[in-house]
DNA sequence: GATGTTCGGATTGTAAACCATATTATTAAT
DNA sequence: ATTAATAATATGGTTTACAATCCGAACATC
């Protein structure tokens, strides 16, 4: 690996965590003194994260940090939606296996352990980590990296949104529910359960984006 | 548009269409003079391809081009499966709508405009145009970019392994005669059907593909 | 003869300097 | 006050130079 992944992930999360605002221009010389690195790299990492749909570059104007419109939003959950169900079925398919069993015990656990600490309103990057946890561990369980690569770049773009829609409805609990309501589902063997509850959970935090205020999209 | 496009779509070609075989070395010298652009930009073509997951970039032994595996066939196939399926139900909920309906009708003219050609065996190449034309149209149609844009991306890797196992197969016909059955059922508003018939012709391909020789693969 | 080592050419990785061009801000003129 | 010309700023892209790495061949050792 090389350390323009480190740059890379540094000003994504800067980008996600809300250190720099959707629209915020993105100036090549001074992100070489925030990333410490030089404007070529500079503008590679630009590139990597326009691929990644977090990053907007226009001709002559340089990288911008990208608002999404709510069509853009939907059009992204209409697809994450799928992908997730896909993801669910596919680990359905083998949650008799012993050792399916035990990574989903596994997950199950950590859901409730975070789901058992108090829910402050300053902790709502804690939940995006959990929920990031929770759909990357069933993305592997899928044994697709495809489907885990495709669940990931889909995501991206939203994060921003989700957790401002986390912030302003304020339901971890009830989020964190749906989730181990789907593990569980999936322990029961009750697939068509599982993927009942896993489009109740996307839908609900499709519901909370898509209520933000207009100023949140492009 | 910038001239960079050119020359990553020149390179893509020349790669899908075997001018450059999978594992081939792609010196960045010798692409200079072949893509008249300088070091620098080729580096970037070959950074774009990898994305797209045409060429295999390892550090300090340069570019190549990607072979894929029996395994990564299988993924990608999985997810494309889906998101086919998905264009065709996005599709299908509009199919009743006198300008889908129209769109419709001219896909399927096109489809069976180029069945009535005598499909030789030099022509593979006009099929792979004809069945992009064909799934690119009904992408579209379904009205979510998101969608075009993946389904493209999961192609890319496919492309040269489908064109080979055409030409042994050899049965252009079958394959757009289930894109003729395909909208027919969209056009009867049968979207069960079309589903059906969608399924059947990826499984299709899917086979053809699989059942190449072992060194089509990595 | 097989294995390990060292060397040198070839290729890629990275940085820096440079100029052209587009955008934005400032100033001047009407 | 509006508009036109100009200067400052920022990006787009090329070139050059050099460092780091890889790979194969000649050589040495056992």
């Amino acid at each position: 690996m090389n350390d323009i992944d480190a740059a890379v992930e540094q000003l994504k999360r800067d980008i996600l965590q809300g250190r720099f605002v959707p629209g915020q221009r993105l100036v090549e010389v001074d992100m070489m003194s925030h990333l410490e690195i030089t404007r070529g790299r500079v503008r590679d990492v630009f590139k990597r994260l326009q691929a990644e749909g977090i990053v907007q570059l226009d001709r002559n104007r340089g990288a911008s940090v990208r608002k999404v419109s709510r069509e853009e939003v939907y059009n992204i959950f209409e697809v994450l939606e799928e992908v997730s169900i896909l993801i669910i079925r596919k680990v359905g398919s083998r949650c008799e296996d012993e050792g399916m069993r035990r990574h989903l015990q596994e997950s199950l656990g950590a859901a409730r352990r975070f789901h058992d600490r108090s829910a402050d309103i300053i902790r709502v990057l804690d939940y995006m980590d959990e929920n990031a946890r929770f759909w990357g561990d069933l993305a592997d369980l899928a044994g697709n990296p495809v489907l885990s690569d495709i669940r990931m770049r889909l995501q991206a773009p939203l994060f921003r949104l989700a957790m401002e829609g986390l912030t302003v409805s304020g339901s971890h609990e009830q989020w964190i529910a749906r989730h181990e309501e789907i593990i569980s589902a999936l322990l029961d063997s009750n697939i068509t359960q599982a993927t009942h509850h896993a489009r109740k959970s996307m839908h609900d935090v499709w519901k909370a984006i898509l209520e933000l205020p207009g100023s949140a999209f492009a």
